[in-house]
DNA sequence: ATCTATCTCTAAATCCATTTAGTGCCAGCC
DNA sequence: GGCTGGCACTAAATGGATTTAGAGATAGAT
């Protein structure tokens, strides 16, 4: 091995030697400022290069008072993770904001214990590790505002608050493609439609929720059907051996994520139901298994990955100072796969 | 609104003031050196609960010439990344290590254009931005080895390498699970046994390819049906087309994601199979729909949580120049559900 | 020729915590 | 009494980059 002890990372000092100029001087021409030849320019970018030179984050930080990171903190059971699309392509589009401007993404799973999550933020704030945070996963009257207002530390909401946010936030509109959703299955003759709803307390469980509700009431219809599900695979097949047990038995059910959609077409087809001719599934999500499951899924796509670029913009102009762009959210789409066909006649 | 310019983070100076001591003896006193009184160093702690201070990581970073965080690199395509448990379990287990060590977890999404995959790695280590790397979803001659060597960056890799890496690495024994699985098939009565493998390239396609061919000859059974996958849904379902379109078909696939196989099973479903009775069907991953699919499918489990523990573990006692811990790696599990039944008379 | 303005660059201060060298002081010892 | 040792603490150096005040040189104006 070896090289380890060998080797030491170049600092400014270096470079200023090579190039035969003060430190000052590399600072103000590697950061486009005015106030040295061009001449000199060229020859200090050229010894940075040799040296492959970059500024230490740690001292630039410690001298400008940020961090250049911002924090994405992660609270939810590892099973709901698992299964849901939205993370990775949300992160991922967070990425390809921050990359192009020299930002770090720190992560932070945090158990759901509200005492040892308030103390994550707390501890990310105090050590000044980020200078801004990305709030997913919005529950209703989420504690959090109230922690970061007192930590000072800038936040952007993904989602559309229940209440007072003091943050700004990204709508994240998904109402439409869920009330589509419920249209498309009124249109096939469904009257009794259900709802499998998410795990109580957030807050886009609540917006799907009122979207079925809002749908139904639309059209005249009651939107007595709900039982509360949990996002989770077991939580849908429960909900779904529920809601088909006692009469009147719906005719169709609107999932609030696709894992419990698909979950239930399983508890349906365990009761003896043929999908879809005797019962009509729509999910929510679109997860890769989605078009690839028997009958295929009929659901609502959310771009997550438009999401994480859009609130990683939000929350570095927020933090830069700037004002916000305006966010442009590509809104929720209907997907319709096989899993949806006419109301049987009664 | 407003707080934010009336705000100023306390700095160690400003407890100093308030104890009435140095800035020395309250870096001494709260990092738990020898060389206070005791009532000093509690009047020292109190006056850092009261201003509720902690050290500047960047400051002490800068100091240190350490980062006080870990880096983690995904490059996959967002598809893969989306159906996949394994990176929310493995970072849930990563963090749960670092989070009581005081360590930072820095997430990079690199797209897999090696150029920019290698400036990625750069970045950080010349900026000084991490202290080490995991490195999951090895390669078969990871190019990654030479980056981070030349960089001079600690990294531990999950898997087992193909061939000269020069970290250490974690020994993810899936082996034996997929041979189980294999074993299971031949109990039942299978002999055309064929197997669906991951995107070419990756080390843990190539083992479970192997686990499947070694554990054919073991029973002196050709290992000779191989269609070549890349872990998507569509991919899945296209190998298995292909399967069963010429004799002589295969009783059973062993598929290398659960992804594949749940694909591979609608795909056998629509050529008009009944599973498991005319082809049995093994996934890998064990993904929360796994269970919840119909037929529910057999599979093997890898407990991420667990590795991400443990390569956190060896990560850091690596960076701080300690011993290795000797890593004890839950294996993998083989799990039966229904997928999987007697191999059907000739 | 002298003064001013401009340009280019340097020196030093700054950000904050840790660490090292060193200062006082008291106790114990011969 | 004077010397040594140890304790409790302080002052200053350190890490690496940015920024500010200002120096020196040159060109242009009067």
């Amino acid at each position: 091995m070896g090289s380890t002890a060998g080797r030491r990372r170049p600092t400014i000092e270096d470079v200023a030697r090579l190039a035969g100029v003060s430190k000052g001087a590399v600072s103000i021409a590697l950061n486009g400022h005015a106030g040295v030849a061009d001449a000199t320019r060229a020859r200090i970018s050229e010894a940075a290069r040799t040296l492959s030179w970059r500024a230490s984050v740690h001292a630039r930080a410690l001298r400008a008072s940020r961090s250049f990171a911002l924090g994405l903190f992660i609270s939810r059971p590892p099973e709901l993770l698992a299964a849901d699309p939205f993370f990775p392509a949300f992160i991922a589009g967070v990425e390809s904001i921050l990359a192009s401007r020299g930002l770090a993404l720190v992560l932070q799973v945090v158990d759901e214990n509200p005492e040892t999550e308030a103390a994550s933020y707390r501890r990310l704030a105090h050590e000044g590790r980020v200078d801004g945070v990305l709030l997913t996963d919005l529950r209703i009257d989420d504690p959090r505002f109230a922690w970061l207002t007192e930590l000072d530390l800038p936040a952007v909401a993904v989602g559309r608050p229940s209440s007072g946010c003091p943050f700004p936030w990204l709508d994240t509109d998904d109402r439409e493609g869920a009330r589509q959703a419920v249209r498309h299955l009124i249109a096939l003759g469904h009257r009794r439609i259900a709802h499998v709803g998410g795990a109580p307390g957030y807050v886009h469980s609540a917006t799907r929720r009122r979207a079925w509700e809002d749908e139904m009431q639309a059209h005249g219809l009651e939107p007595r059907l709900f039982v509360e599900g949990d996002f989770t695979g077991e939580g849908g097949a429960r909900a779904t051996r529920r809601l088909l047990a006692h009469g009147p038995r719906p005719t169709a059910i609107v999932y609030a994520n696709d894992l419990m959609a698909i979950s239930g077409m399983s508890a349906a087809t365990d009761a003896g139901l043929a999908l879809p001719d005797q019962l009509s599934v729509v999910g929510f999500d679109d997860i890769p298994l989605a078009a690839h499951v028997r009958p295929a899924l009929t659901t609502v796509r959310q771009d997550a990955t438009d999401w994480g670029r859009s609130a990683a913009r939000s929350l570095v102009a927020l933090v830069d100072g700037e004002p916000l762009p305006a966010a442009t959210i590509t809104p929720a789409s209907f997907i319709e796969r096989s899993s949806t066909g006419s109301a049987p006649g009664e």
